[in-house]
RNA sequence: GGCGCUGUAGCUCAAUUGGUUAGAGUACCGGACUGUCGAUCCGGUGGUUGCGGGUUCGAGCCCCGUCAGCGUCGCCA
């Protein structure tokens, strides 16, 4: 070992020692007669003193040492003088003061320093991310990281799973994501997907007998990046035999409570709350709910159906719907110019014809440029449904099902940030559960899989299979923390006539179905368990913990917006050779 | 693919309504200094204002295109 200790582990007790420390400039102060240098690892800083004691040439040298130069220092650990103890540092009782200084490697001026106050770009971090991760935060986030996905380990060790690994190399799949393809030299012509979950292998393992299977599975899916999403993730992917989703739930239940534990030092209550997929979207809009606040919908279009207003009353007799949110106490901070960039933005993002508001007046009456379009009776129904009080501003949206959940759900979580309505600290965990078996596809027409095809309906709602697949709800679950979608999983098919009918109802023939997973629907015959799971978003965990925005500050090296690698410049072009052999040609007219 | 924000010194930012020689902090280089810890003090280097075009007597600022980063809608079983 070049070292002796670490730059965060000398304390007073250590006085009088001869050690020997390794790490990064930091910074020097350099007195002529004597230099401080706060040296840094990852454990801390520690101050070593090159002092007139090691000559004059040392202390020239110890001058000139660039910042985030690695260097090796030996020295005696000695008590700081009387009022110079430095309580901002672990270790600012001692310093070290050295008798040899080695420069293991020089630095160049670098771009940007570690240490720097403002951020710089994130081009430049992701391009030289060696000494973006060099920063203590990003240090933190991935210690964070390794400490949760220990956490899952254990969990799942001590609890019997077995740790499979399953092929990155594997085969595409319709439906879904949009695939990362490998092309295949052994086969011209043929390609490898790289997968987007294991979901496959893992149901086999089960036909298998393993009964409980766990992984830390890399997922790969090419679709347009977001601050939550990369094209390249982890999940921690289980799965189990002879299990109803309450017990995969509950399974996962005991793994929150232990992590947040363990890891946050909070209790979090189990078993964590649920709510049906129908409620989450009535009362949210949204599927992954943020429950840190509430500012729940509230449905108006039964009064919206008695009045002569013809933008409420020609939605909700068109089949659409007139909802609304109460945004409390906040009339007075809404200027008209505020209100306008809300209208824009449900507008612009979401399709929504306008944005219908109201303000409390201090005498209970709702004041709106609209008002005059409602009777007094009717605005005095809507403050009563929407529990109105002097100064709320009351949002509404008169649009179909789909534009008003998704508007007021961008509404509310908007409004919840910018208001503050929740505590930075706070972790919300809750259950989504029974999904709809399928959602109707409206460019192509057809029924698609709301999870995945292999999802197995409720028992209770089998027949509607062929009767109301609309209404037909599956043994699916979304594990939500923060309005964020943690995690979900379900209960398979392990009843072939069911996944067959369930393929017939995607439009994937019996061909098509044979042709892409035939393995499975054989495992299927060969006597497979009851069996289900779930995969976790352990990037997205991480994100949550530690309280950040952004999923590429607990990723190492991740993927700019346009999956580009800064640093590697990945994807980058082959040699033709390379695409001979693999019976490829490039038809791309950029370079 | 659409929309929006950003791009000025190595880095973080400023630059009035379109107006003279584009500034500051920091980093870097040189010098001074034995107790600093965001060290201090003195001096210095550093600019194709992302790139290309246009409007104008005059463009960092306005317009068009393009590149890059970010956010978002679509997309993400």
């Amino acid at each position: 070992m070049l070292r002796t200790h670490t730059c965060g582990q000398l304390r007073p007790e250590h006085i009088g020692q001869t050690v020997t420390l390794c790490g990064w400039v930091e910074s020097t102060r350099d007195h002529g007669g004597a230099v401080f240098i706060d040296l840094r690892d990852r454990y801390g800083i520690t101050q070593v003193v090159v002092g007139p004691e090691s000559g004059q040439a040392n202390v020239d040298a110890a001058g000139r040492l660039s910042n985030e130069s690695c260097i090796r220092v030996r020295g005696v650990v000695a008590a700081r003088l009387e009022g110079k103890k430095n309580d901002k540092l672990a270790t600012g009782e001692v310093e070290l003061r050295s008798e040899e200084v080695e420069l293991l490697n020089d630095c160049d001026s670098p771009p940007f320093v570690p240490t720097q106050q403002e951020l710089p770009g994130e081009d430049l971090r992701l391009r030289y991310r060696y000494l973006d991760l060099r920063r203590p935060a990003m240090q933190r986030s991935l210690i964070l990281r390794s400490q949760i996905i220990k956490e899952m380990r254990d969990y799942f060790a001590e609890n019997d799973f077995i740790d499979v690994e399953t092929p990155i190399l594997g085969r595409s799949t319709p439906e879904g994501a949009r695939d990362y393809l490998v092309p295949s030299r052994v086969h011209p012509g043929k390609f490898y997907a790289l997968p987007q979950s294991p979901q496959l292998y893992k149901q086999i393992l089960m036909v298998a007998g393993f009964d409980r299977y766990v992984q830390v599975a890399k997922c790969f899916r090419d679709e347009d990046l977001r601050a939550d999403r990369q094209p390249e993730f982890t999940q921690l992917d289980m799965e189990m035999s002879f299990v109803d989703a309450d017990d995969v739930i509950g399974m996962i239940d005991g793994l929150v409570a232990r992590t947040a534990k363990n890891i946050l030092g909070v209790d979090v209550p189990t078993p964590l709350p649920r709510m049906t997929y129908d409620e989450a979207m009535r009362r949210f809009g949204h599927d992954a709910p943020d429950l840190r606040f509430g500012m729940e919908i509230v449905d108006l279009t039964e009064i919206a159906k008695k009045t002569e207003f013809r933008v409420f009353r020609g939605a909700a007799d068109s089949g659409g719907f007139v909802r609304g949110i109460n945004v409390k106490n906040a009339a007075g901070d809404f200027s008209r110019k505020r209100i306008d960039e809300l209208t824009e933005y449900v507008k612009h993002d979401f399709g929504a014809k306008g944005l219908a508001w109201f303000r409390v007046e201090p005498e209970g009456t709702l004041w709106s440029p609209i008002s005059k379009n409602l009777e007094d009776a009717h605005l005095a129904e809507i403050a009563t449904a929407m529990e109105a009080e002097p100064n709320d501003l009351l949002l509404i949206l008169a649009d179909s099902w789909n534009v008003t959940c998704k508007g007021l759900n961008g509404l509310r979580k908007r409004l919840g940030a910018e208001l503050k309505l929740y505590e930075p600290g706070a972790l919300h965990c809750s259950w989504v559960v029974e999904f709809p078996m399928f959602e109707r596809d409206e460019e192509e027409g057809r029924f698609v899989a709301m999870h995945h095809p292999f999802t197995a309906p409720r028992p209770q709602d089998l027949e509607r299979l062929a009767s109301d697949p609309e209404a037909c709800r599956a043994q699916a679950y979304d594990l939500v923390i923060n309005g964020s979608e943690a995690g979900g999983g379900t209960i398979r098919i392990h009843d072939q006539e069911i996944q067959r009918q369930v393929f017939d109802l995607l439009g994937i023939d019996e061909e098509t179905a044979k042709d892409r997973f035939g393995f499975l629907l054989d495992a299927l015959r060969f006597g497979a368990p009851p069996h289900g799971g779930i995969a976790l978003g352990i990037d997205r965990w991480v994100m949550l913990f530690a309280g950040l925005e952004n999923i590429r500050e607990v990723i190492a090296f991740p993927k700019t917006q346009r999956a580009y690698d800064n640093m590697t410049e990945a994807p980058g072009s082959v040699d033709d050779k390379q695409l001979k052999e693999l019976a490829l040609r490039s038809v791309s007219v950029k370079s």
